[in-house]
DNA sequence: CTTTTGTTTAACAATTTTGTCAAACTCAAG
DNA sequence: CTTGAGTTTGACAAAATTGTTAAACAAAAG
């Protein structure tokens, strides 16, 4: 079976992504993203045999980007002011394009039970934490429990970005003057981390 | 028609509540609901008529009762410094047992495009904004745009709560160390906002 | 040009989920 | 104890969603 690659399992694939990670339609129906995919909806099928195969494969592909993207920008040996910096700047325009990638991948796993345990993973993480406590010693940050540093590194990155329809009411705004201030923001976490 | 409250309705909406908010199944079925709920499933349709109207219902519950704990919250006339710590206690408090409740409004509004555009809201939010840089202009807090200053604030209170089960994975944490760290986050989250 | 093979489509079937209804039931009122 | 209104249940119907198949189609291979 020499696949003749029309692009269209990909264009599937893609437009599911987009529903979700994007537009935050958590439960879209085969039929809505054949439809937004501009495709018959029995190519769902015929590419991905059923719904949960693709919904499995996205759920893989999702996790493992994320997990890939968070490894090589902790794992780089750059100075640590630096990292952190490349850090917030990968992962703010990530999550500019996907801003409900993970909330999918949390719902996913509420779903269905899933535990990962990946022993490599918290080796890694580890690692990290372990960076942290070493620049808390040498006075760069406030000393406190390396998770809580991570923790509030990433929810000042995430959070306003899930929220975002919810603040816009909140605070009155458009899409332009919302996307500006999250555009602001990129200096200011680094100046919350750092003080 | 004089109900005669069995309780069962409320037993319904509150079962769908414990699964959209606390446990995080954002698409549970009516026979979900039923099942946790221990009762016939057709219940559902006798007192709600539909399952839109149940989803309509709960949402407009979520959203008012986030709305009206933020606004006592806001809206009393404590002290500065004093009123934050309040919120932070109020809020926090309310997350532990719905840690989803926000993932449930926004996911909500994604799903069908609602446009709540209060006027009365944006009027008590700017109130407190003002607040806010009065309080940044005694030099109690760092200068900013205040809007920056409440989505730090929000985002350090919710986002681990919504990400627990990733981070439990990442950190390689069972449930009773996560849920350590997140009441050792009520202090730490006050001590980052006023250094 | 014809064949072959992979792709796409539409019609159909199966499954899942939701909604309806009449009968059974429960409990307060008479 | 009977009546009656609200409540609960199970059987059934309807709707929505997913899955299957055969035929039409398109493009590379012969």
């Amino acid at each position: 079976m020499t696949t003749r690659d029309t692009g269209t399992e990909q264009l599937i694939k893609n437009t599911a992504k987009h529903l979700f990670f994007a537009e935050g339609k958590l439960h879209a129906t085969t039929q809505e993203i054949a439809d937004a995919a501009g495709v018959n909806r029995t190519l769902v099928n015929y590419y991905f045999r059923s719904r949960d195969s693709l919904f499995d494969q996205v759920f893989n592909e999702a996790q493992e980007a994320l997990l890939i993207t968070l490894d090589e920008v902790i794992e780089s040996d750059m100075p640590f002011k630096q990292k952190i910096e490349n850090l917030i700047s990968v992962f703010l325009k990530e999550s500019m394009q996907y801003p409900y990638r993970e909330l999918f991948i949390i719902t996913e796993m509420n779903r269905k039970d899933v535990i990962d345990s990946k022993k490599a993973r918290a080796k890694k993480v580890n690692a990290f934490l372990k960076q942290i406590e070493f620049e808390m010693d040498k006075g760069t940050i406030k000393k406190m429990n390396p998770r809580h540093f991570t923790l509030n590194l990433f929810s000042l990155m995430a959070y306003p970005l899930v929220t975002a329809p919810l603040n816009k009411i909140l605070f009155g705004m458009n899409d332009d003057e919302y996307s500006e201030l999250l555009e602001e923001r990129k200096k200011l976490i680094f100046e919350t981390i750092f003080p």
